[in-house]
DNA sequence: ATTCTGAATTATGCATTCATTATTCGTTTC
DNA sequence: GAAACGAATAATGAATGCATAATTCAGAAT
């Protein structure tokens, strides 16, 4: 039937291809919490058959990110204030391992380029540009797990940070927070150029706490406290 | 383990009952790391198609305790040395937290039952009962996860448990080790008992960095390294 | 008009089938 | 006798088919 199936070593499963499609999906708000999956649109979607799908589906359910019902299909997780209040501790506690892993083998160059990433943000906080500042302090965070080199701690924590993915939606900074946040950035960046491990962790933690704060602060702001939108 | 509330009626997927069913068999060794995990043969063994099957696989993927190749099928994953060193800190931060909340949260009735346990392991000890004191040290950590009442941290540290299995046979306590391993244990007990989450934190940290030392030092003993049995 | 009922429709769970890709094993060649 | 090739066999990846459970919706009863 797929004739024009594309050769070029194409060694990745069909299930793996289309996990990877869905979690983007709905990281990116294209699905969204309460969400249904539904098998045969998303059949139709991809131009897949639903063996794969559905093994995609399965992943998707053990990672977190997706819930079934027996013999109601699946739908995208909804995420409640009870979860973000336990995620987001959890969270700390694996970005103040990577912290203090970093601080362990971080050469030379690698707090430079810490550095440099640091001052690139900072200049967005004072230009006040959200959208920049995130990606970077995006980028900051990753790279304390690229240098902590412990890769099933890198995995887990993409696992979470994708779970949390409904607050995107929410979290807006106000003045007050951001300032917040960027003076803990610069505490954070100071521990990790004198390589103190402890006190990195510790602010990272502190960190994730802040950053749990604000997001549940947006959420009940919204009233999102994962029941809405009951049908979809 | 996966105890969601169970509906009067055994409404449970096939898919699912089989991840808890080669999950124990891995976990219990009757599948060992590197066994190659064929369709064929467990689906005349269970008694079910091979769709059920492949779905059960494809969790167990995303748990990490099968790997699968492509057209070569999945086998029990092996574990190395990296990994074992990964994975135990991720175990650490992960149990520290758990000590913390537990202290915050822990009822007069909960230290009273933890200290039950306690001294029923110091007893197995004393009398050089190992089953035993596995079983109750088992218990031990898993009340921390209890009281401390966070769904996704107890998720999250059980499906490190099972990760780490393989570890089962060969953590052969040396005396010393256990003597030390029972100091700990003291000392946790004290720090819970005084609700001092800070220091139960840094003690079980502190514990399972002991606990990794002794099974990489098993392993390299016995020269499991992970590549071993490369046939089977 | 609203609620109830039940047939028609749709979606799901699992089994079976089809198509490819590995693996095995006998034969040939050097 | 060992390596190399290739046909036969078996296993995997994916599609399809079938039975059952859930949902929808038209029509009846209140």
């Amino acid at each position: 039937m797929n004739v024009l199936s594309e050769p070029m070593i194409n060694r990745r499963s069909l299930s793996g291809e289309i996990v990877t499609h869905i979690r983007r999906m709905i990281v990116e708000g294209q699905l969204k919490p309460g969400d249904k999956i539904m098998e045969p649109e998303l059949c139709k979607l991809f131009n897949v058959s639903r063996t794969p799908l559905r093994e995609a589906i399965k992943v998707l359910t053990a990672e977190g990110l997706v819930t079934v019902e027996q013999n109601r299909g699946a739908r995208v997780s909804r995420i409640t204030y009870k979860e973000i209040a336990d995620l987001f501790p959890i969270m700390g506690a694996l970005e103040a391992l990577a912290g203090e892993l970093a601080c362990a083998n971080a050469s030379d160059a690698d707090i430079k380029g810490m550095r440099k990433l640091h001052d690139q943000m900072t200049r967005h906080y004072r230009d006040g540009d959200p959208f920049q500042y995130i990606e970077i302090n995006r980028q900051i965070h990753q790279e304390f797990f690229r240098i902590a080199a412990n890769e099933a701690l890198s995995a887990l924590y993409e696992q979470l940070l994708v779970r949390t993915h409904a607050i995107r939606f929410v979290a807006k900074k106000s003045p007050s927070r951001w300032r917040e946040a960027m003076e803990q950035h610069e505490a954070m960046m100071a521990a990790f150029e004198l390589r103190h491990g402890n006190t990195l962790g510790n602010l990272l933690r502190e960190h994730l706490q802040s950053k749990a704060q604000m997001v549940i602060e947006a959420m009940s702001a919204l009233n999102l406290d994962g029941q809405e939108d009951p049908e979809r």
